[in-house]
DNA sequence: TGTACATCAGTGAACGCGCGTTCACTGATGTAC
DNA sequence: TGTACATCAGTGAACGCGCGTTCACTGATGTAC
């Protein structure tokens, strides 16, 4: 074959992506490494000319698409882009605890440590725009919020009727005193 | 070997029980037949003898610990229940939802149906409980606050600091305005 | 109640299969002179 | 700039392993008479 250092890092990419939307559709023991070299107009062979092994791969398509979610938006307006149909549809793009969360928690303690520092940051940024007097009120609105908007987004997933499917999500919206653009209505 | 129907009976139940626990701990596709029937005391080649295949088992273990857990408390005094380090530590006696939340809604529509057919019935019952003029406001509340309690169930089982994930049981709590029982505070 | 026989729960070995990983090989890329 | 050589990204076959599942066999249980 051979290729160039510009064509390897491209392709060095296209597995991070390939794994990282293959993860959360699939759950990370639902997915070979041949399936996400596939993906990624590969074969499985030239896996370790990027990895180690699969766990490498774990943490480095985790970190992507933590980054990629990164909102620097306020609880209410990442609340309202994330209840939503589209979101609930399409965990390959959409939020990492709510796609790999339980199966996380009982992977490696790398992992494990990414996911809760990513967890902090988030929750400290949430808590710059919730109500409270106190920091901890704050943060206490910060994390009652996230955590609601997770535990939606799973049982949502899980409804197999499309009615209850929706009124979970309108139901998270509501309690979280969301605008609910037309849009989002039906 | 002969055994009695007894017996059988009890092995069948010892099973199942054994499959709802390791499942809850380590997910549905981190236990093999063989460490189930392990912990049931017996070979895994006694296996076809109760359940055609490991998918037959998986939809009687759910089952089980779905009615295990199938509390006729109100919303309030089941996340006091629900958001203690005890159940955060014991996943394996404790929230379906919480443990394999995503994992099921990746599985079997028989799966994904049993569980949704125990979530409509969950929050209908808590939504007996909640406050709200109109039906679909008690239901709203209900839907919300048990979302509230499984993200943020999820959410402290990945966190490895201990500060933050006490943190976040105690602001799940808070924010379901859940009375704290000195026993829980620390 | 006793006896002869059929049933079947459980054992342990074996099966095919997909997995993560390894490796000899290829040929274009990149480097040394 | 040209040439000879080393590097290494990617290929495709192969590996050992654990998985779910199957099966011949055993012996106590349960049934027929």
């Amino acid at each position: 074959m051979g290729t160039s250092r510009q064509q390897k890092a491209a392709s060095r990419r296209a597995i991070v992506d390939t794994a990282a939307r293959l993860f959360r559709e699939r759950g990370i023991d639902g997915v070979s490494v041949a399936e996400i070299m596939d993906g990624a107009g590969l074969t499985h062979g030239g896996f370790p000319r990027h990895f180690a092994n699969k766990q490498e791969l774990v943490g480095e398509a985790l970190a992507a698409a933590l980054t990629a979610q990164g909102g620097e938006a306020g609880l209410a307006a990442f609340a309202d882009a994330y209840l939503r149909p589209e979101h609930r549809d399409n965990p390959g793009a959409g939020c990492v605890y709510a796609a790999l969360g339980p199966e996380a928690s009982r992977g490696s303690a790398e992992t494990r440590h990414l996911l809760t520092q990513t967890m902090e940051r988030q929750i400290a940024l949430f808590a710059q725009t919730t109500p409270g007097e106190t920091e901890q009120q704050r943060r206490n609105a910060a994390i009652g919020g996230w955590s609601t908007m997770i535990g939606a987004m799973i049982l949502a997933r899980l409804s197999d009727s499309n009615d209850l499917s929706q009124e979970i999500l309108s139901a998270a919206r509501s309690y979280l005193d969301v605008e609910t653009t037309p849009s989002v209505k039906n």
